[in-house]
Formats: structure tokens, sequence, C-alpha cells
DNA sequence: GCTTGACCTTCCAGTCGCTGGAAGGTTTAC
DNA sequence: GTAAACCTTCCAGCGACTGGAAGGTCAAGC
């Protein structure tokens, strides 16, 4: 299959595939007598799981580290595991700042009159904030 | 104060304040014979102004309204406030999306055994999510 | 056979929000 | 006097793409 079809099937844009490509993060496609790149179910397959491990967080280094385990799935998942586990942490510690960003904001949005006042509380609060928020 | 003292008060780094000044998201600091930055107190606490909106989440453009709101605070809070909620809104989304990914590298995690088995759950697991996962 | 439009290719530039470093001037402390 | 710690400007680079230009190819319709 060509490209966009790839990149329709993996989630991937077509841009991004060849950027994978050109950094060396996946293998060169195979190409068509025209130049153009083909994809078979093994290459769509690493696409896809890249994908997803974008999508789940992985940066692309990370990516990159999945992916010659992927290839070579002898063994080692406990590399896999470890990756998996440390992402996992960084993901929650992520989580929990937002959440008290998104508090911050609820806060200040619940406080504000959002119609005239003599200054909007919102303003003052992202100048001085409140001593018990965040 | 000299620009390392403003960075250190205000949260920025050096580098952060010159770049806002550059890009003119700040007005730019008096200077004095040295042609050293000079920050007084108003200066400051602008300059606190976007450490906390950078912190709350709102990226340089949505800063710099929120700024110019901030300065001529006669009114108009409105504008502030549905500022505010659009983005408390992104981030609730955004927090879904990751608590979701989370959940998906916990379960991966749980199903490897991690010191060896024929080819941990992980790598499968990004190459072919659970059904019910996500 | 010709045109149209949707593909594909490469390459270069730009995005965002900084950060690092070079090359040089100034101030402060000993 | 000199060393360290400031400050200045400018230019390059990060990650992970994205957009666009300039040009080649392919399939369908007339």
């Amino acid at each position: 299959m060509n490209i966009s079809e790839a990149a329709r099937r993996s989630g991937l844009s077509a841009k991004t595939i060849r950027y994978y490509e050109e950094i060396g993060l996946i293998a060169a496609a195979a190409r068509g007598e025209n130049g153009y790149r083909q994809y078979d179910q093994a290459a769509l397959e690493e696409l896809k799981f890249m994908a997803r491990a974008r999508e789940v967080g992985f940066d692309l280094d990370e990516c990159r580290q999945l992916l010659m385990l992927h290839r070579d799935h002898s063994r080692q998942s406990r590399h896999a595991k470890a990756l998996v586990l440390e992402k996992s942490q960084q993901l929650q510690r992520r989580i929990e700042q937002l959440a008290a960003m998104q508090q911050v904001l609820q806060d200040m949005a619940r406080r504000c009159h959002g119609d005239e006042g003599p200054e909007g509380a919102i303003l003052e609060d992202l100048a001085a904030p409140q001593e018990d928020s965040v």
C-alpha cells in the first residue's frame, strides 16, 4: 500500500511517517518502480506500534527503545516493564499537576462574577494567588 | 533590580524574561546607565503574573490577552472568565486523556511478568491493544 | 490523446517556548 | 590586579512535527 493508505490505517500522518523514516526511527520503506513508498503488513504493524506508543505518552526515544525490544522480541520484557512503570509514574505526576492547575482555574472562575464587578477576581488571582490554592 | 533578581523573584529564568521582552509580550525593561535591564515593582508584578499564568497552563498568546486585560483592569472580567473557563475545560479533557493512557500503562505493567516469560505482554499490547482498554 | 485532480517525491522553512553557548562589556570582592 | 559573577547581543538548537513549494505519476473522464 502507498503512504496515504498506511497513514490512514496506522493513525499517523504521511508527513509523520516520512519524518520517522528520516530520523531512522523506522526502517526505510520499500519503494515501487515509481519511487513511491510501499508498506506491507509488517511495516504497517510497526507504524501502528509507533502510533500507539506515542499516544500512550512515550517520547520518540522511548518509542525507539520499545520498538527495538519489539523487533527482537526474544526476551527482555524486564526492560519494557521498567520503561512502562517509569512512564506510568511520570504520567501520574503530570496528571496531579494538571488537576491542581484545573482546581485553581475552577476556583478563579467560581469567584468571578463574569459580568462587571470592580475588577474580576481572575486577574487578581493570577497577579497574587490565594494562599490556600496550589 | 537587575534581571537575575527579577528572575529569582518571579520564578522565570533570565533567558525567558529577555525572550518575553523580545517577542513583545512584556514591555521593554528600563535600562540603567550600563545598559543593564532594570525592574521595578510594577515590572516584577507583570513577570509574576506571567509566571503564574504559564504555570496554570495558558499559552503565550492567552497570556498576552490576560496580561492586556490585567493592565487596563477597568472592566471586562467577562473576557477573562470566558478564557479561564475554556482553558479549564481543555485541561479537563487533557486530564481524562492522560488518565486513560495511564490506565493502559498500568494494565500493561500488571499483566507483564517482568522477568522472562515467552515475550512480555507489554510489547504485544502496544502492537495490538486489548479491546477493552482506552 | 488530453486534461484534471489526487496522489507521490524531495527539500526547506516555520511552529512553540524556550535553552545553550559564544563573544564581549561591567561590577564586585578580595 | 585579577577573578568571578554579573550583564549584553546574537545565533543555533531542541522535539515532534507541519506547511508549502516545485515537480513527477497515476487513474478517470471526455
